[in-house]
DNA sequence: GATGAATGAGATTTCATTCAT
DNA sequence: AATGAATGAAATCTCATTCAT
């Protein structure tokens, strides 16, 4: 009798604390991306989790922190993935052709962080519109590092008028918007898609109605680039 | 003082319904554009509005419909603006330039409005979705328009690899998300947005790296972009 | 101009009093029925009756005041139809019989004001329990009072063990409950439904099962009773 | 005072589910049966229980949901009484005649449960009539089975002019219907309603006013309504 | 470590009712 | 006589959060 007492809860098992977390902002993510801040609930995030509410907010704090947690760890993954694809020995095209290709991959694999970023986190504002505000910043200014970076070589820096931060956030729009239309449009394939990007932040409508093309050159024989 | 006392009824004033449907879609569009959909409270709605909770239900709906018609009567507004902005007998690259004038000068004197329309409406999705699908899907046309009537004048429509209309799609996602980005640094004044957009749309970076800069002209019946 | 305004607004006709409350009373009562008291909202009676709603609680008061009246108004032409029914010159299952069919009739021809007496009225109790007691009493005693007329006759009154009006209103249950039955058996004719409801009443069971069976006869060449 | 000190917590003690549904649905049932379904409020169901209004929507539900339970639970309730009430092995009249005794035994027992289901959840319609259309099927069913049995010993089968469960139908509706005619009469004792009721169904009032009576015997085997 | 039980507070929505014209 | 305009009050339901075990 005191034996049945004391054994512990047959399906709850004792899993460290790393893990715990791990299932929780896993799930805390993708509820978050699904509803939004404010339509998530913190039932659905304990269900989708499999973990009882008291524990997540033993582990990660209120719904506000639980929050805050899950945008750090999805920002820096994307940063780490769009600096990981970046070949700083390149000249500037290429460069910022192999960021696009990043970025894109790295929406492309991880939607649900990209929504939870990119929609929602900006939303909510209010309590910790500081933080967002910050990490928001840190992923552009990681693209306006690139426009910056190639624009230096060549002086653009020096032409206080351009923000490298207000063109990358455009880039960043227009790479999104292309993405929406081509939900319409399915049957052109990705590359072109990046390519035309690349076509249109590169040479500009007046070239291109010149007839001029940007086109990816392989470079030392590594990866990337290698669309038709 | 004596204003106070000539007033004939301190409240409940019987005013005509359309009257009344302008104040509650004023006020809301100010509470949903400061705390977003689900945050927004019917209770600051109807406080803010200076009307009572049932004439909102009762003239404009539920909250869902309520937001539906601010959304809609702010995306017309907007429409409005951009179009007015823009005259059909300049070349191209001013039709673009001035329609995107107008498009900034309107977020910089409907802050609100763009933020309901960008930041929230998007967000919330769902029955939303379609509203401003349609919104954008009119701005992609009309900006196609131009970029295909630019294209022709020098047979880019030949060239079937690209899309008039990915591009403008692409075209429109980086406005409003230079829109977006301007929230968060109002120093910047709304002209000189529009003259990023410009050059990056028209000449690309390419060009840009190398000093080159478009600028707005007087009309004189020439097309644009005369330093490629 | 003086004349464009003292011109009464041309859609509400000055119509004088009775024909509105009897307008009012007519949509109160579907209303009612449709929905019950509770759900039954003022909204709705005011438009059915096509009467704004300062008009109702202008003449027949609020929605208790008007539930009141409703009732004592059906109740009342329900009490007169049936006594029309009646005629005392009978011998006493012909009474019944006609009782029944005279009760019958008016349930079928007034569904409406049945509901509202049988379903509604009962169940709202509370505010005015006393009234509504006492109408649905007077409804039932009337029934009650042709088993008690015709018990008289034979000594049954003096069994003090029987309550007519308890018998009356076993009846009239009987006889809903048949009409549901009926709703799915729509074959059976519907003096056959009376029919069986008089000999279940008259004769029993007991002399069912013996083979007996009541049927109404003609008594002096005037109407009723003739179904075949 | 001293017990008072002992309880361990004054309020939020940690009881079981099946418990607090329990209470809930007691609760529910007394204050459905006072106000009926439109005017209980969930607010008065709660502090009935004596539990919180989230609780009651987490266990059991919405509103209509909860009344929902509250039918079936009542019903069942019901119908168990009745059929525990009933001995196969007497005659079919005897039969009736517990049936009829153990029903308005139930009644009179448990009232709440039967103005519930009787006056309200008829009343209310909607989502609520398919139950009790099957509880009175049921019913009917139940009494079908008395009737068709007497009858066939008797040879009232053939007669094709007579359907059992019609008149099943009708004498159910006539026990609801006086057992609803009771709860303004509470002074009779439920004896002697069963009594009325199976005189009425036996005998019909054509014996009645002669003076015969059926009254229940001592079971020996033989079957009913010796006096005919 | 882990959770079922429990709730305060606040959201949206509706309705009977009255005022001013 | 007649009504559009207006609202106080209350109903249902949800959610983030904590306690007791």
């Amino acid at each position: 009798m005191a034996q049945d007492a004391q054994r512990p809860a047959e399906r709850a098992k004792r899993l460290p604390r790393a893990v715990r977390e791990k299932q929780i902002l896993d799930a805390a993510v993708r509820v978050f991306s699904l509803h939004g801040y404010h339509s998530a609930s913190m039932d659905e995030i304990s269900d989708v989790a499999g973990v009882s509410k008291p524990m997540i907010y033993s582990y990660l704090g209120a719904k506000e922190d639980l929050f805050l947690h899950c945008i750090r760890r999805e920002a820096n993954r994307m940063l780490e993935a769009v600096q990981a694809g970046i070949r700083p020995d390149v000249p500037p095209d290429m460069q910022l052709w192999h960021g696009l290709r990043a970025f894109y991959g790295f929406v492309a694999s991880h939607r649900e962080s990209w929504v939870v970023l990119h929609r929602h986190a900006i939303t909510v504002g209010g309590p910790f519109a500081d933080e967002i505000t910050d990490l928001r910043g840190k992923a552009i200014k990681l693209v306006g590092g690139l426009v910056v970076s190639a624009g230096a070589r060549k002086g653009l820096a020096e032409q206080v008028e351009f923000s490298g931060e207000g063109l990358a956030a455009a880039l960043v729009g227009a790479a999104e918007s292309l993405a929406d239309w081509w939900l319409d449009h399915t049957d052109v394939p990705d590359g072109v898609l990046a390519s035309w990007l690349m076509n249109l932040a590169w040479l500009g409508f007046n070239d291109l109605v010149e007839g001029q093309l940007w086109r990816p050159r392989e470079h030392d024989g590594e990866h990337g680039a290698d669309q038709a």
